[in-house]
DNA sequence: TCATTTATGAAACTCTGTTGCAATAGTAAA
DNA sequence: TTTACTATTGCAACAGAGTTTCATAAATGA
């Protein structure tokens, strides 16, 4: 989808830095943190823009939250149809030690656990780490 | 163990301020960070003596890194006989939302997960969320 | 006890992320 | 198109997590 449209449709108005961001994230199959982001940006803008920039589209739902061992927070285009109120990311994240790559296998789901009893489970995140396609 | 054991086994001196964090690791069920052990320890270490114990932990197979969407890293207490070669650690961690506490559920094991061909898995994580025993 | 090696404390630093506030730009209605 | 309103931006200042360097202190084994 064109990126003006999904950020209407998402109640986000139309700015430049959101655009350009969102472009990024359209570019790239796997996850982005915000250093990664603020480097592959042409025009600067400034730091706490793009942090803002992030935050509104994790809460409006275009973006996901990507769990990965690393000290930064990374995030991940959704591919269905998440809002502020409901994000459906419940796919497998795999992260290469080799390209340092995680990317969302989005075809995978999690499997469900077992867990002991009085354990209640609302949500679950799961992560492979190993050699992807690329560089397998 | 005894605490002085399980640091020679381990290749590590027996000194005041690994004695003292390991002690708070075996004091809690569930995963501690930086920040939660510099608070809870009674004499004052130094913040960077902290940071290397525990990476010295981390290194020798005392303690595992508990992945978390908190911002900061959290670490527990290895069961079985890791090394510096090769942790043991592939049981699933729990993350009460009511607490926050995050916790091993050791006798639970990842389900193995069929990725698409190319990707090889050396490693998995599974973090669930939700309400723990002592909360529910 | 002594020599050697490893650990610690202190200071300075980097990187990530947040907050308050004034200036600016987007939007929808006139 | 112009206006008025509200959301967004840039800037500065801040807080927290984690690292590096180096001189001093403590642990270990001889
Ligand atoms: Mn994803
Ligand atoms: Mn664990
Ligand atoms: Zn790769
Ligand atoms: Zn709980």
């Amino acid at each position: 989808m064109e990126a003006p449209l999904i950020l209407s449709n998402h109640d986000l108005r139309n700015t430049s830095a959101r655009l350009a961001v969102l472009g990024i994230f359209q570019k790239y199959t796997y996850a982005l943190s915000h250093s990664n982001i603020e480097k592959e940006l042409q025009k600067d803008f400034d730091r706490v823009t793009i942090y803002r920039t992030i935050h509104s589209f994790l809460d409006k739902g275009i973006v996901h939250k990507v769990m990965d061992d690393s000290e930064s927070a990374k995030y991940a285009l959704c591919v269905d149809e998440c809002s502020s109120d409901h994000h459906h990311d419940n796919h497998v994240h795999f992260k290469c030690s080799k390209c340092g790559n995680s990317e969302c296998l989005n075809n995978i789901q999690i499997p469900l656990t077992n867990l002991p009893s009085g354990y209640i489970a609302t949500e679950s995140n799961l992560l492979i780490e190993g050699v992807c396609k690329a560089c397998s």
